[in-house]
DNA sequence: AGGGAGGTGTTGACATGTCAACACCTGGTC
DNA sequence: GACCAGGTGTTGACATGTCAACACCTCCCT
């Protein structure tokens, strides 16, 4: 043919880009209408969730896969929204949900829900679906050991 | 188990996102050593690359999945670094690759096939690497007939 | 010709993320 | 105790992305 392409791994990763650019567009245009939260706060306010509310910056940083200069931004933005409150501990800043957040969250977990199975779920199929996941948490495995 | 979790659906999409983020930290620190360009400035200049050189901005846009006014922004941006030249026509704007941009891109193609290979492909195996292929080309097989 | 309607791109104000420098704490080591 | 090393978080300047409003085409319809 006379495209002679990138290689592989390259248009591999490019066509990933593109699928899960498109994923993340449609579940965040979802998200904004249904919540008002971007992306990232709910990102945060989902991870608190799920651990109890309570929780190490350091821990939500390395949860997300972050940077900590961004989440300490990001983390004073939402403290002043009063959807959370900072904390100093033992060493580092222990981050605790508020009541505002958590309902916040709590509201907006069923549109969450719906909305990645909408987008993601159902244009996979159960096979797709389970091929992913192993191929994600395989991608994954490797970090752990940190 | 104890944790009731999130729903199957929304746990997958944290995943994805997750992985994603890991591989392209990766890889963006690769090619931020390898030729100082951003992220974002990589894709415009091999996108435009593999065309040939010349594509409208609409095809730019959507090729990367972008919105019109992040690419404006970028592509400003990049032109007064003289990567490349915009020429209205027709209807619309016509982006042309010009000689500085090109030896950029040449030079770091290399640089991102071996990135993407040792971040993605090396870490999934063959098999992996198809499944993973052929779901992410269903994801984006629905958007074609836009 | 006149006059929308839809598509394309730009602009400026603002939100968000990134980078480098710093401050702070804790734990070893002498 | 005094020191340095590593880990954690913050800050401010800057780069980048987003949003809403606008300008400009082209096509089509009467």
């Amino acid at each position: 043919m006379s495209t002679p392409g990138p290689a592989e791994s390259t248009e591999l990763w490019l066509l990933w880009k593109r699928a899960h650019e498109l994923v993340r567009a449609a579940v965040v245009a979802d998200m904004t209408t249904a919540s008002g939260l971007s992306e990232a706060e709910l990102s945060v306010l989902v991870c608190l969730h799920e651990s109890g509310g309570v929780l190490r910056q350091n821990a939500i940083a390395a949860a997300l896969g972050w940077d900590r200069t961004r989440l300490s931004h990001l983390l004073t933005r939402m403290e002043k929204r009063d959807y959370l409150v900072r904390a100093k501990v033992a060493n580092g800043v222990e981050v605790t949900l508020r009541p505002a957040g958590r309902r916040t969250v709590e509201a907006s977990v069923p549109s969450l829900n719906d909305s990645t199975r909408r987008h993601l779920l159902d244009r996979l199929g159960p096979d797709d679906a389970k091929a992913l996941r192993d191929i994600v948490e395989r991608l994954l495995s490797g970090e752990d050991g940190r």
